[in-house]
DNA sequence: TAGACATTTAGCCAAGTTGCTAAGTATGTC
DNA sequence: GACATACTTAGCAACTTGGCTAAATGTCTA
């Protein structure tokens, strides 16, 4: 096995754990409607704000999502749209149209 | 939040983990290029059988691979090729094309 | 039946995850 | 400065994960 490869595989599987939590996945779809801030994502998820700062954390550590500090608040985004085909990946496998 | 969304989401997060492992990313990826039986997945991720066996066990539960016993041995395949999209997915996030 | 081989299951332990509360930091208001 | 608000960090308990070894199961061969 090439080092690069293992590399690679470990990045990839980072990614995918960071998107392997109901919550994390559901501030994920939110994100896709445009930017929140923490105590709304915590809200959303039902919470407290730090654990809902915690996944949001992970969710930028893996790049997929950035955070923008405006005043005492923090809004969070998409870093990029691609993240969404995820979920019709996701469906597609669970519910293969017929070949 | 509607019961069925957070099924859904479950669902899905059921899915991210069987793959947020770079050992079973590596089994998924050897499987893209068709069946292999237990004993040669243990032997490529370097791990005891009954580790690899554990893994394996994982992705069935989560309906990416299928296994088929034939004699002593029990060969594992992919589901559906689909799966194989998330790697182009993971990619296109990690490393974004200009846009 | 006995023995060899392939796989799974069970049990153990170390390490990681996830929720919480409490405490720390930063910003805006009075 | 003092206080409230928004957020993050730290520390704790409960649970899960991932590796191993040992034992159980199933299949083939003699």
């Amino acid at each position: 096995m090439a080092p690069s490869r293992i590399r690679q595989f470990k990045a990839q599987a980072q990614m995918f754990k960071a998107l392997a939590h109901p919550g994390r996945l559901l501030m994920v779809d939110e994100l896709s409607r445009g930017e929140r801030c923490v105590c709304e994502l915590a809200e959303l998820l039902g919470v407290e704000m730090p654990t809902a700062s915690r996944h949001l954390a992970q969710l930028k550590h893996a790049g997929i999502v950035e955070d923008d500090k405006r005043g005492a608040q923090v809004f969070y985004r998409l870093v990029t749209p691609c993240v969404m085909n995820f979920f019709q990946c996701v469906a597609s496998v669970k519910n293969p149209s017929p070949a």
